[in-house]
DNA sequence: ATAGTTGCAAAGGCTTTGCACCGCG
DNA sequence: CGCGGTGCAAAGCCTTTGCAACTAT
């Protein structure tokens, strides 16, 4: 079997994150590694579905998770969340609490750097900040 | 009927956006500029079901979607996309392209200011900032 | 009068789960 | 060998859709 060096690493961080080394979690590490992108766990089965004997659908989400949890991948939502709602208002960061999964508004404004039309030539409608983690209630 | 302030608030606010007033669109966005929350679809049809004779799901979801592209509400959430993954990093500001659904990788660093480990009290894991619009190549 | 809104139930899309089998350490 | 990872299919959850009845202007 031939390893590429993106195979190197992902073993590496595997290892690291003390997760058990597997054809299906090494080949879907690895494909991030390679690729510069994000991709939806859909995209992430189709790409490797050929490349890889068999592979289920249940193991990328899997996988997924437990590179989650371990911190080395990112999930780019708010946590999995339903859709929430409120009246429009100046663009303000919000704080999403993990474990009672409440939001909460902050003090703080959006720095004035942040409220621009047009980043790297694309136009913005709207800026979302958020800040994850867990809240004051949850803590104590 | 009785009118409360929040009643006319949002009688005047349909208006303005040229959205046919009827009574769940009223009690839908009354209730929002009564909480001082951010709820869910849900919760916000379990709260009226009851004040209202009668009120189905699929009409708060119509409501919402309606007053969100009349941009009378904000929706908080990334534009309802599933989930995408990237490799653990430095946080990033993203920008999210609403007509072709790709992520960008923004050439700016994300503010200082929001690289904190703590605000209002509540513990951050992680920032995470969107800017959502559309992109220089669908621009064109 | 009529275009637009609503309720209901069914369908849809993404993700998770249950369970038997298989593989890593 | 044994724990835990995997595949498959079915179930789950949130949201959208189709359609007939109704309603605001």
């Amino acid at each position: 079997m031939v390893r590429t060096k993106e195979d190197e690493s992902a073993i590496n961080l595997l290892h690291d994150a003390n997760i058990t080394v597997t054809n299906q979690r090494l080949s879907i590490l690895s494909y991030l590694l390679r690729l510069d992108g994000h991709p939806t766990a859909e995209e992430i089965y189709e790409d490797l579905k050929d490349q890889l004997p068999i592979l289920s659908k249940a193991t990328v989400y899997n996988t997924l998770q437990t590179l989650v949890k371990e911190d080395v991948l990112e999930e780019l939502t708010i946590e999995k969340e339903r859709a929430r709602y409120q009246l429009k208002s100046e663009a303000h960061p919000h704080f999403y609490c993990t474990k009672c999964k409440t939001i909460k508004n902050l003090s703080i404004d959006l720095p004035e750097e942040l409220k621009v039309k047009q980043v790297d030539e694309h136009s913005v409608n709207k800026v979302q900040c958020w800040f994850v983690g867990i809240c004051k209630g949850c803590k104590k």
